[in-house]
DNA sequence: TTTGGGCAAGTTGTATGCAATCTTGATGGG
DNA sequence: CCCATCAAGATTGCATACAACTTGCCCAAA
């Protein structure tokens, strides 16, 4: 009858369906590391965990599997990714060939609020560097993440953001897995220093800057051959 | 026993589920417009027309989702998707941004078999431009974008390859949709051009051209505002 | 005639049951 | 002692049943 008869659609990401609900809720625990890479993801235990059938689970899993956090194997089941080293460099071969274009298209767009809105990202992320142990070091990898996804979101491309969405966090297992432990602190220092250029409108330095950031990142990490791994990775890991 | 004994894992990618045959035929028809865009995918049709249950149609409608190829809306179903002319334009930014750096990957790692396979396929589009007809041009679009996607598979990066997939499907909905009549012989030519600076080595002629090429696809659509449109083009459009 | 409400048909969302496949542990033969 | 075969348990693949929602129609009332 009246005009605002519905409930308002809200943020429209945040409605959706249970499925995306327990997407979301795997996804952080494993780029949070809180989920091993090769841990098996039964429907029946994903399901029960989460007090819905096996066929909200099997639909969560299928959209992990399609952003590449689990492996699903034919009549196997699901497992969380395992990424291996050169899945690592394909994914940061991706992002420094999106990451220039994504920080030119946010030196047009951006706003002064838009800016604000980073500048508080960073302090946020500065906090947790301050802090020792693996629950801060996590919390870190994310905040870090958020910055590369904030970027792209100003950037005004739905599907480059959803490129990055799937990027970032399968960066974020790979650094879990294969990162050296402290050395990332240099890459928070290139956000702010990216975040100014971005404000100055200098956008091909910002670009330059961003490339070299994301080799800096991908620099840090520990991405050896790693003999007589490649056969069952999910098998042999343990 | 023997070293043999499984019935060997075939091509991987085509083996799968039903559910995998399913979205593939889908996107076929899709791209070919033999399924017009806010057509309404029903779960029980597809399911009746492929001879499974909804269960796995539900599962092939959901992937297509995720490529874009298709747009769901919660408890109406699934249509084909509309793309509208701001998606259209961040397709192909998307492209521009990507392309140009698969094209330099290709440089380093093309072998004189793949350039053979690729002139193959360059004769086959060859084949459809001299033809009159919609059947003919749709196969001429299809055998456009499977260039860049065998450039895309020639890169070796197998995310950046997903992308594509993609991005292609989605630019060939776009051009069956907004594309004028018979300008696209140009690009063509330009496949040609790109594959020959290809073979010859040189990286960035040949990654400009591919920036010009895509630049030509997209101008030679029509992709005015349409007034009227944002609304629920779904709904609208009919 | 127009508007509003309610019922009915159809579709999607979810749960569950059954068959097929894989894993695992046991057992028997070499 | 080792290896192969096989049976039991468990898990996935798929189909189907039911519940919830949306939509369109019809009819009544203004």
């Amino acid at each position: 009858m009246t005009l605002f008869e519905k409930p308002v659609p809200q943020s429209d990401s945040v409605i959706e369906d249970r499925a995306m609900a327990i997407r979301e809720s795997l996804r952080n625990a494993i780029i949070d590391r809180r989920l091993a890479p090769g841990t098996k993801l039964s429907e029946a235990e994903v399901g029960s965990l989460f007090d819905v059938s096996r066929t909200v689970a099997r639909a969560a899993l299928q959209m992990l599997t399609f952003e590449g956090l689990v492996k699903t194997e034919r009549n196997r089941g699901a497992f969380v990714s395992n990424p291996s080293p050169e899945e690592a460099r394909q994914i940061f071969a991706s992002r420094r060939l999106i990451e220039p274009g994504i920080v030119a298209a946010a030196v047009e767009r951006i706003t002064p609020e838009d800016i604000s809105r980073f500048r508080e990202q960073l302090r946020e992320e500065e906090r947790y560097m301050t802090e020792r142990g693996p629950a801060a070091r996590r919390a870190e990898i994310k905040a870090s993440g958020d910055f590369h996804l904030m970027l792209a979101s100003v950037a005004g491309n739905a599907i480059l953001q959803r490129f990055m969405d799937e990027l970032v966090a399968r960066s974020s297992l790979v650094i879990a897995l294969y990162g050296r432990s402290g050395i990332s602190s240099c890459g928070h220092s290139e956000h702010f220093a990216i975040l100014d250029l971005i404000e100055s409108g200098d956008a091909k330095r910002a670009s330059d800057l961003m490339l070299h950031h994301i080799d800096h990142i991908e620099a840090d990490l520990d991405l050896e051959p790693r003999e007589g791994r490649g056969l069952r990775d999910a098998l042999l890991s343990s």
